[in-house]
RNA sequence: GGAGAGAUGGCUGAGUGGUUGAAAGCACCGGUCUUGAAAACCGGCAGGCCUUCGCGGGUCUCCAGGGUUCGAAUCCCUGUCUCUCCGCCA
């Protein structure tokens, strides 16, 4: 959520803008918070008012002096100033209704344009492997070795939901387990188990609510729902809370499972494993200063990149345009593997930073050094990587001519060893 | 699922209708003392909002939301969460 007390309306309109919304919000705002204002002075003039008598009244009973003229003076303020504030909670409630529902700034670095199509190619990294064949898709690859199974996981789900058997479910594992160690060992995060149903609040902390209730999946008559990505548990896991400045930056990584509903993603990846209701995601979060967040940005991404270079994984780094960055990111690099079967590109992580967006909606702050005011973090979010995505990289960049599948060097150690896939 | 107890500032923890935004301690910051540090002593130290060029002033906040009252941390109702015991269960 931005803050309008400090931010800087006229580049927000920008912002807004450059995002493909609607920059007249602002003129929305600035509307509501001078009714809101006139509003606030005038409940408190009232209640300043009231206070006073009160005291008077306390004075006088502690003297023993009859207060009942005064007591009788009072009766009706109480229902006023009540019906005074009606009318502020509605302006409030319309202000906030907007304010909630407004993306973050984006950051100046941050390339202007429409669509994805408008992202700027930072760096390109690996070797795209060379095939004296056509290479296949991961699903007729997997569905082959017998190892992906969509058609039984759709008996029993429904559409977008895969089942994993025997080296595929051994890959799956091999990938998180490498993933996780990866990043608590030789980048020094702290492992986490959250939880994987959240509420509402949390939810709105990391900001899918209000405006993407859709996205997520709900349970039936109750506040829980199911995760669509570990920021949310792992990004709240600090709401509310006043941090020592010397604790940042802190950094987590999580394995978990994430739930997505693909609300008005119908006849999109229909096939395979790019697009389900249910992912395996290792992420990666970060608390930061706010002064050296983008530093932080730079660190995450290296991060998740370097799963992508040790698996020997040909991927380019893309920053997001204004058009396509997410709602709570002021920043973002999306890392795409190259997918030879699908011939593209595909988003396999996204790093973002959120400087303030997030923290302020759940209330993350940290107390300076030597006293002061409690200031809010900047959070971080990351892909460290989507691990059905990496094993569609992995199926189609390292398979044979017979169909097999090489297992990369840095993930043999999880095979016992082993350096095939194959029937 | 049943019964009970609880939720107060960065932390621990007093406070059961009226100068209580809240005792005390810890932590933290400044000072005295010291060659330096520690200890001791003195002082400071919640957050949001409105207002003010500033000093300051006002208002709200003791889990959340309602209610009673001239006045609520304190009384009543609802909800959330935590703890203890019983049941059940992995």
């Amino acid at each position: 959520m931005i803050d309008i007390k400090t931010a800087d309306l006229e580049l927000y309109r920008e912002c807004l803008k450059n995002r493909n919304d609607d920059p007249s919000a602002v003129d929305k705002i600035l509307e509501l918070n001078e009714e809101r204002k006139k509003l606030i002075q005038d409940v408190e003039a009232q209640k300043a008012d009231r206070n006073r008598v009160t005291q008077e009244i306390a004075v006088m009973k502690r003297n023993k002096e009859d207060a009942t003229a005064k007591i009788t003076s009072m009766k009706d303020v109480g229902s006023q100033i009540k019906k005074c504030e009606d009318s502020l909670e509605q302006i409030e409630s319309r202000l906030s209704l907007i304010l909630e529902s407004l993306p973050n700034f984006v950051h100046n670095s941050v390339p202007v344009g429409k669509s994805e199509e408008e992202n700027v190619e930072i760096r390109v990294v690996g070797e795209k492997p060379k095939f004296l064949f056509e290479p296949k898709e991961h699903f007729d690859l997997g569905e082959k070795l017998g190892i992906l199974d969509f058609e039984r996981a759709s008996k029993i789900s429904g559409s977008r939901f895969v089942a994993l058997k025997g080296m595929g479910a051994r890959l799956e594992r091999a990938l998180y387990n490498f993933m996780l160690d990866t990043h608590t060992g030789t980048h020094d995060y702290t492992e986490t188990v959250p939880p994987y149903i959240v509420n509402s609040s949390a939810l709105f902390g990391t900001g899918q609510f209000p405006k993407f209730v859709d996205d997520v999946f709900h349970l039936k008559d109750t506040d829980y729902h199911l995760i669509p990505t570990a920021e949310v548990p792992v990004t709240n896991y600090y709401s509310g809370e006043i941090l020592s400045e010397s604790d940042l930056p802190m950094a987590f990584t999580a394995f978990t499972p994430c739930f997505r509903s693909e609300a008005g993603s119908y006849g999109k990846d229909t096939k395979g494993l790019i697009r389900q209701h249910q992912f395996n995601k290792v992420e990666l979060v970060r608390f930061s200063h706010p002064d050296d967040s983008y530093e932080q940005l730079e660190k995450l991404t290296s991060h998740a990149e370097k799963i992508l270079n040790l698996l020997g994984l040909p991927y380019r780094v893309m920053a997001l345009c204004t058009g396509d960055i997410g709602f709570g990111a002021t920043k973002t690099y999306d890392l795409e593997v190259w997918l030879p079967g699908q011939s593209a590109y595909r988003e396999i992580s996204s790093c973002s930073n959120c400087e303030d967006f997030q923290a302020r909606r759940a209330g993350i702050r940290f107390r300076p050094e030597g006293g002061g005011k409690p200031q809010f973090v900047h959070t971080l979010n990351g892909s460290g990587l989507a691990v059905g995505r990496t094993m569609v990289a992995i199926l189609e960049n390292y398979q044979n001519e017979d169909g097999s599948i090489d297992i990369p060097e840095a993930l043999r150690p999880y095979f016992d060893g082993s350096s095939r896939i194959s029937n």
